[in-house]
DNA sequence: AACACGGGGCC
DNA sequence: GGCCCAGTGTT
């Protein structure tokens, strides 16, 4: 076979890199914490995506200490349209850990690293190397994707026995010597050259050691099994307003959008609230003592994640009187003003509905 | 080992 | 409108 020496490999992907990478501001830093929080940040998020929140985070929470002592609401509401919440919530739990439990100093090698909320494997070698010169090497999708096409490794990236060949493959090539702009350049190099759609193999400069293009499988590579279906729910949300306020309550449960706000919910399992079904929530919540007016119904809001389609409905209700503490207690709501709402974190088809109908 | 967790870009 | 992307924590 032709596949390249290691030292072959590394020294292709650093003159690749010093001539195309893009002038990005994590790239300009070596403080561990603004590397966490980039890399963080980019967990399953393209570059042009994140990059507003880096600048976000890294302007107001300068120190790890400075986001330690934000509240999680804040903390999530800056976050807030960037998806996979839990990413903010560990975040802002490690930086709470690391101020109190380390002084504020961050570890400084991949084994200490990977033991903190929120940081895997990927996140932990991003830092020990970037920051530390610790030459562990990344393994993030833009490799996975280098090395099954340049190598031929054709094992599933999504079963865990595969993720342990690219993890060999992957430490028997990283750059002793120059390990933090090795990982760069590997996923930079996969980023942009290496691209899982249409990449540009007329003018890479690993063409001819290419397992994958020597022999047409660069489309076919990497291998990846593919995932399950999603289902459907369906969600009725009584927006139950109170003068110019509304009802709101946090998502504790384990489900979707945890941490974040949203109204009261009815979910069933298919699209329609039966409307004695909906008279009799109303009566359970307002204890039927007063009328609340149904004011608006909305449309239908699909919103799609990852193994869910959603379907949202939102009936816009009038209350008469404020909620009984019973309820407000069992239920979890409470009165928000608009400006308030405004301020608290939620899902972006919270935001979509609230944008059309309130704000 | 399998599954849950967002949102945006591309075709 | 459907498909693709893809780290970490939980079960």
């Amino acid at each position: 076979m032709n596949s390249p020496e290691p030292h072959f490999f590394a020294t292709a992907l650093i003159t690749w890199y010093t001539q195309h990478k893009r002038p990005l501001p994590w790239r300009e830093t070596n403080n561990p914490y603004a590397i966490w929080l980039s890399e963080v940040i980019l967990q399953q998020t393209r570059v042009n995506q994140g990059l507003p929140y880096y600048q976000t985070f890294v302007s107001k929470y300068p120190t790890i200490t400075s986001l330690a002592n934000a509240s999680e609401d804040e903390v999530l509401r800056d976050w807030q349209g960037l998806g996979y919440y839990s990413r903010a919530r560990n975040m802002h739990h490690t930086a709470k850990f690391i101020a109190a439990e380390r002084n504020g100093n961050f570890p400084t090698t991949y084994n200490e690293l990977v033991k903190l909320k929120g940081i895997g494997p990927y996140t932990a070698a991003a830092i020990a190397s970037f920051a530390f010169k610790e030459p562990v090497a990344v393994l993030d999708g833009n490799v996975f994707r280098v090395l099954a096409r340049v190598y031929g490794l054709s094992d599933d990236i999504a079963s865990p026995a595969g993720k342990k060949v690219f993890q060999l493959l992957a430490d028997s090539l990283i750059s002793r010597t120059e390990p933090d702009t090795y990982n760069q350049a590997i996923m930079e190099f996969g980023a942009i050259q290496c691209t899982p759609n249409m990449p540009d193999c007329l003018f890479c400069p690993l063409q001819q050691t290419c397992f994958a293009f020597l022999n047409g499988l660069v489309a076919a590579l990497p291998h990846k099994s593919k995932v399950k279906a999603s289902r459907e729910r369906y969600f009725h949300y009584l927006v139950l307003q109170y003068e110019d306020q509304y009802y709101l309550r946090k998502r504790t449960q384990t489900d979707i959008w945890q941490g974040l706000y949203d109204f009261y919910l009815q979910e069933t399992d298919n699209p329609d609230l039966p409307t004695d079904i909906l008279m009799l929530e109303l009566q359970l919540l307002t204890a039927a003592e007063t009328k609340p007016v149904i004011k608006e119904v909305s449309k239908i809001y699909k919103h799609v994640l990852t193994h869910q389609k959603v379907y949202a409905k939102f009936y816009l209700i009038q209350l008469q009187t404020r909620l009984r503490n019973e309820i407000t207690e069992s239920t979890g709501l409470s009165l928000f003003s608009v400006s308030e709402i405004e301020q608290l974190p939620k899902a972006i088809m919270i935001d979509r509905y609230l944008k059309a109908t309130v704000f």
